[in-house]
RNA sequence: GGACGAUUAGCUCAGCUGGUAGAGCAUCCGCUUGACGUGCGGAGGGUCAGCGGUUCGAUCCCGUUAUCGUCCACCA
């Protein structure tokens, strides 16, 4: 009941009650038995850890336009959502939480007692999150509801698991890995943030072994030295050749190491000699296997010197670093420290400095997994959008390394190995092992977890019931589109598409929809440490949630970064509410049975010139969508509800509304049909306040979100007698313009005279120039008025219109107005000229295009026709006076 | 050292297979016009970073330069 509808919209009343509608509605539900084509995707499961941020909203909102818009056009659609355990992130939290409320570290209440508090932080911050992504009007299907820690998760981990040691992908290994002294764990190649930042390269000098003389190395971290097993020199290094073989005392250890060649060296760099530290450098790693060299480990898991460091035993590496650099300076063998700017990698989390450090870890061996992952991406089977992001996958999957796995956690997936403590024997098996074969039953199980990006890889398929051959996997795998930021197509996509092939055969979706991030509005990343970032549960408070969902989606672009401007929020919050109140206005009127299309021959004009509008709206719309264009199909029906259905429509057919009799019904139901036409393409941008206002038009259905997308009916597309209606509109626009100028009041109306050669659109123009032109009647004729050098000319291509308001020109300014328009038409006239003479344009250019430009200089004739007579009647009345 | 992105109105950004440059905000002028002042009407404002090339025609395609940004990379 429209005088009920409050004149501004009110998301905080609307929105949780419709939101409950659906919900009961059971319409996020999909069902594996319903056997219309699927369309699916897989929530990026948001972490436990924390709460919803500005980001999630972004991605969120992609999703669920794609998922309404496909659900609308009778898809079985299902979104699935869950949350992460985030391993590494979550275990950090709970620690954090227990050190600063109860005193205690992780170590001091052992794991059981931690994976409970743990456990009680996912209950906690996972309930809180899924709760503030329902406030997005999110349509997940929240019966399906996983998480990657749940009995299903956890048995297609532990089945991956089995099948890829059984296969031998899976590997137990002592590698130069990335340690964090801070987190303590191992960490992938991928979870270290490279950054440049300045150090010293200090110069030592080793002692040659039975010799006065000395090798000069160069190293960035002189604290390694104490593991140094040799000093390698390119092979071919003249310099050097004559050492080879020999033997220098390592400094401060008094060790003999062996001098190698190793082609490995540059030359150029340093001093062309390198010490090797097989135990803390991955290249030296290298180069001690290729020569057969001892590894001495020298630091601990603290990061701190170890037994192997002799009086340097129980140093930080900063303090351990600077004591032998003075040590050196103090023996003479620290021959120059110069600046440096090098790389230093950090963990991802915590920002600690890593160390390469050797260390046994399990290992996926990615060479094999890689190379039909790589086809896929190849032969467009799994397509980027924007597709400049496959390259960088292709990149990425074509150089990828081995994947270490294990992390020194206890919050994640335990590895499923077991160890037997009397043969050794190591058991990797699909349930727990009672005894070993040789008859032990002392079995000790791995300690460590997985990481978590090796659950977060079965998603697609973990969250359908895979290993078991489930209805639901045979109906929802491949999942249809995946929607990520572009940061985690390593960690994420890759080993998703790879794991997908490999244990399912077939990749898990067919398009990867690449979206950047939210920065804030000076553009900078936002985070807590900043403290820039903005709530987005605070937006939605403030301006509703389909504001916010509109002002992250219009004027965005697929892949690129995109800043939050509270000024953006604001402009969709008035649009919501000019969308409110043009409803509001259509309910005054509407009334049963409105719903249903007046014949095509009892339309007005203006009736027949919206609908074709919409129907063009609906085709381009609709196209965008598919084509993941959302910036752009926002921007359309922002334009095309505000700036023609609101303010050119509505005006128009006010008088006829109020009218009464047939030609107000055709009016109600074209206003009606085009209304709820425009928030069924509205819906998915905009779901809560098009669903609400929904309820009060007449409809059929219980919701706007099961309704169908709009299609196109031909019998309600008038393509000339639209064009007539655009003829009128620019002219009431350039009389509004010229008035404007002239400063005319908008109370003070006048006659006007529309002299045209397309007299009948005109004619069938005229209530709406009397009424939004400021006119109080008019006459459409032929031929000039005969005193019409007394009169105010407008303009257009298709008219000149005449009116009475002698008194206010300024015959100066009018002229030089007109001498303006004038050459400026002259000016696209000899362009346009030019272009049609060209024997190359009118050969070679489409003929449409040729044909639209032939019409447009006959347009530019005429106007400058009309111009010019326009300027002598100027001449008139400077005469007369 | 590679790869990619950006450079368009004062600001933030769109511009969907090359065919007369757009929006929002900001600015300026005017308005109690029968839903909306979170509104209505109007105005100003751009060598589409520079230089070449392809084309009948380039903001768009190619090359190149500059500035900014991002990712990848084992030169100690």
């Amino acid at each position: 009941m429209p005088g009920e509808l409050p004149k501004t919209y009110d998301p905080k009343a609307v929105e949780p009650k419709i939101y409950k509608m659906w919900m009961e509605g059971g319409w996020f539900h999909a069902d594996e038995n319903d056997e219309r084509e699927t369309f699916s995707i897989s929530l990026p499961p948001p972490n436990v850890t924390g709460q919803l941020h500005y980001g999630h909203a972004f991605q969120h909102t992609i999703i669920d336009i794609l998922i309404r818009f496909k659900r609308m056009q009778g898809y079985n659609t299902l979104w699935m959502p869950g949350v992460d355990h985030a391993s590494i992130s979550t275990q950090m939290k709970v620690e954090e939480m227990l050190r600063k409320e109860h005193g205690l570290t992780g170590r001091d209440i052992g794991r059981e007692k931690f994976l409970e508090h743990a456990w009680a932080w996912k209950n906690k911050y996972g309930d809180r999150i899924i709760e503030q992504c329902k406030l997005l009007g999110s349509s997940c299907d929240w019966e399906r509801e996983r998480f990657t820690m749940d009995e299903g998760c956890n048995t297609a981990v532990r089945e991956v698991f089995v099948r890829l040691y059984e296969q031998g992908l899976i590997y137990k290994g002592s590698r130069i890995i990335n340690w964090c002294p801070q987190c303590t764990t191992a960490l992938s190649d991928i979870e270290v943030e490279h950054e440049e930042s300045e150090g010293c390269l200090w110069h030592i000098k080793y002692p040659i072994k039975d010799s006065d003389e000395f090798l000069t190395v160069a190293t960035t971290r002189p604290e390694t030295m104490l593991g140094d097993t040799a000093v390698a020199v390119h092979p071919d290094d003249a310099r050097y050749a004559h050492l080879i073989g020999k033997t220098v005392i390592l400094p401060l250890m008094d060790r003999e190491i062996p001098i190698v060649a190793d082609e490995y060296v540059e030359r150029e760099f340093g001093t062309g000699c390198v010490k090797i530290t097989p135990c803390h450098d991955p290249n030296d790693f290298e180069v001690a296997a290729r020569h057969n060299l001892p590894h001495i480990l020298v630091l601990n898991e603290s990061a701190r010197v170890n037994e192997n460091g002799g009086k340097y035993n129980g140093f930080t590496r900063e303090d351990a670093r600077k004591r032998i650099v003075e040590d050196l300076t103090g023996i003479g063998l620290l021959a120059k420290t110069e600046k440096h700017i090098h790389n230093v990698g950090h963990c991802e989390r915590c920002k600690t400095v890593c160390e390469p450090i050797s260390s046994e870890q399990w290992f996926v061996s990615m060479k094999e997994l890689a190379s039909p992952a790589i086809e896929c991406v190849k032969n467009g089977q799994v397509k980027f959008v924007p597709e400049r992001f496959s390259k960088i996958y292709l990149n990425w999957m074509e150089n990828i390394r081995d994947w270490c796995i294990s992390r020194q956690l206890w919050w994640g997936h335990r590895i499923p190995a077991f160890t037997c403590e009397d043969c050794g024997e190591v058991i990797v098996a699909r349930e727990d092992p009672a005894a070993c074969k040789c008859g032990s039953e002392r079995l000790t199980q791995e300690d460590g977890v997985l990481d978590t990006w090796f659950s977060s890889a079965l998603w697609p398929f973990s969250t359908l019931g895979w290993p078991e051959d489930t209805p639901a996997l045979r109906r929802f795998y491949p999942n249809s589109v995946m929607v990520t930021g572009y940061e985690i197509i390593f960690l994420w996509i890759a080993r998703m598409i790879f794991s997908g092939i490999g244990y399912l055969g077939k990749p898990p979706f067919h398009t990867v929809v690449v979206h950047g991030m939210v920065r804030d509005n000076m553009g900078r990343k936002m985070s807590k440490s900043s403290g820039n970032n903005v709530d987005p549960v605070d937006v939605i408070n403030e301006y509703g949630a389909d504001a916010l969902r509109m002002s992250v989606t219009t004027g965005v672009s697929l892949g690129n970064d995109t800043r939050y401007f509270p000024e953006r929020c604001e402009t969709m919050r008035n649009f919501c509410n000019k969308l409110w109140n043009a409803s509001r206005f259509a309910l005054m009127y509407a009334g049963e049975g409105d719903d249903t299309l007046p014949a095509p021959s009892e339309l007005a004009f203006e009736d027949k010139w919206i609908l074709t509008r919409l129907s063009h709206v609906t085709r381009e719309v609709t196209d965008n969508i598919e084509r993941y264009e959302l910036g752009v199909a926002a921007g359309k029906l922002y334009d095309f509800v505000w700036g023609e259905l609101c303010d050119w429509y509505i005006e128009l057919i006010k008088p006829r509304l109020s009218s009464g009799g047939g030609t107000s019904l055709t009016a109600r139901k074209t206003l009606c049909h085009t209304l709820s036409q425009s928030l069924a393409l509205l819906h998915p941008f905009m779901p809560y306040i098009t669903e609400e206002i929904w309820r009060y038009l007449p409809h059929d259905g219980a919701a706007l979100m099961t309704a169908s997308w709009p299609g196109i009916n031909t019998d309600y597309v008038f393509e000339r007698e639209s064009a007539d209606m655009e003829r009128v509109m620019d002219a009431i626009r350039a009389v509004r313009a010229r008035r404007a100028e002239m400063r005319v009041p908008p109370s003070k109306k006048a006659h006007m005279t529309i002299v045209t050669d397309s007299a009948g659109a005109f004619e069938n123009g005229k209530a709406y120039i009397a009424k939004l032109a400021g006119a109080s009647d008019v006459t459409v004729t032929r031929s000039a008025p005969d005193n019409s050098g007394g009169l105010v000319c407008i303009v257009t291509p298709a008219a000149r219109i005449f009116l009475p308001l002698a008194e206010l020109i300024d015959l100066a300014a009018e002229r030089a107005r007109l001498e303006k328009e004038l050459a400026s038409a002259t000016a696209d006239f000899e362009k346009l000229s030019l272009k049609l003479n060209n024997p190359g344009f009118t050969g070679k250019a489409p003929v449409q295009v040729v044909e639209a430009e032939r019409a447009r200089l006959e347009e530019l004739t005429a106007l400058r026709g009309k111009l010019a007579e326009s300027l002598s009647n100027i001449a008139n009345i400077t005469l007369k006076d």
